[in-house]
DNA sequence: GCGAATTTGTGCGTATGTATT
DNA sequence: TAATACATACGCACAAATTCG
């Protein structure tokens, strides 16, 4: 399928060759097609199929290493990263216990809706007027303890396999990412101070008007589409926020 | 002075040549020997110097690229990142303005002593029992308003070129760290919160108990050495704290 | 334990494309 | 236009790690 493309002289196709090759890897990657747990085909064999040298699939693999979408062991092979599994969508999680470890609890309680995306949801989206939204409301917990009370909101339109007993996942943005042949990428996370109003404060078991860590985040798939948009209040008790600065 | 290892049947050498040359490049843009405000030489001239092939050379500088230390412009040439520049050693503020944009601010007041390093400090800066450092305690302000109550810890030893003036800069690390032949790589900023103490309430002209985000950062070098640790105390106002998952 | 086969990693060399001066 | 410099793409040989018979 490439091989149309590769003939038309790369020097007269818009994009690089190694970058349309790129692009077909996180394809297969996204649709499921490349499973998490067996490895891909090897490096000269991928150059054989797709018609181009080995060191042009490297280099495609090389980004997408980089990306995190792979990892690559010599003498084994290359493996894709399994992105709905705990530990690689645990990295949107800046919270982190006593031994530095990335926590992100359980939901204790959650309650969905569908409804008409606000303005602000529309912003942070991108949506437009009409659009549609999954809207959680949801109370974490970390080893019984109520911590955190956060507003998750999904496009209803993105990712309409969602159904009302995912949100019960803490990382759910990520299941839905897989269902829908979607990679999450990266997330920019606003942080501030609020004070617990009476609703929050008898959420988490504190006094109104307690400060709390307001957490604003944005999540993006690997594409640039926005996935999730999540605002926070959270108690830090015996954990701590960590922001690494690279 | 790389040929010798060269000769020496690079398979035999513990390090690999590509990472020996970016360690050797590194050495050069740290001393200064490799100035930033003109191109290096190019990449074939490298390589005919140093006895090895561009593709080595090109490697070596993708590494140097990926972290930030050289731009490289097609037809143009490589051009070292200047990190004593304002813009650089602005990437470990996670403090932004309305528009997105990264601030500092000013030094309003400061005040430095040499000591010897407490146990938080010999802990956070890897420092031994009786090593020296610098405590600066410093306000910043920003548009004329004071917004942060800081400490700022560099070791002596690492930087006994430093001076108390030096401190009134708010990127004092970075100037420190070119001083030395030194370069900033990462950080790792902690954020909690924390009430307002008497003489931090009076610094920032706010009531004493309210509540302010702590931030705590290491900053690394580009070899992993500690650089820096700073304790802020921040009244966010129309600045909200950014942190990006990557 | 050993060697063969497989797979990624390193290093070299060349040709050509493309942007800048 | 010509020269220069980085970027892409190809190919080859060997090193190093893993797996399996």
């Amino acid at each position: 399928m490439l091989k149309s493309s590769i003939k038309t002289k790369p020097q007269f196709a818009n994009r690089h060759l190694y970058e349309q090759i790129r692009d077909h890897f996180v394809e297969l990657i996204a649709s499921g097609e490349w499973q998490a747990d067996r490895p891909i085909d090897s490096e000269t064999d991928l150059a054989d199929s797709l018609g181009c040298s080995v060191g042009t699939v490297r280099k495609a693999l090389d980004t997408l290493e980089a990306e995190g979408l792979v990892t690559r062991k010599q003498g084994r092979g290359t493996f894709i990263a399994d992105h709905s599994s705990e530990a690689l969508s645990m990295r949107f999680s800046n919270l982190r216990i006593g031994n530095g470890q990335r926590v992100c609890g359980l939901v204790a309680t959650c309650d969905v809706v569908v409804d008409v995306a606000t303005v602000d949801e529309r912003r942070w989206l991108g949506l437009g007027e009409q659009d549609r939204v999954f809207r959680a409301t949801r109370i974490r917990e970390l080893h019984g303890r109520r911590f955190m009370y956060e507003t998750v909101v999904i496009s209803q339109r993105q990712m309409p396999l969602l159904v009302e007993a995912d949100f019960s996942n803490p990382r759910v943005a990520a299941i839905g990412a897989r269902r829908h042949n979607m990679l999450a990428g990266k997330a920019e996370e606003r942080v501030s101070i609020a004070a617990a109003s009476g609703i929050v404060a008898e959420a988490l078991g504190i006094k109104v008007g307690d400060p709390l860590l307001l957490l604003d985040r944005v999540m993006f798939c690997i594409n640039g589409k926005r996935l999730e948009w999540r605002v926070a209040l959270c108690s830090l008790h015996d954990k701590y926020y960590m922001a690494d600065i690279i």
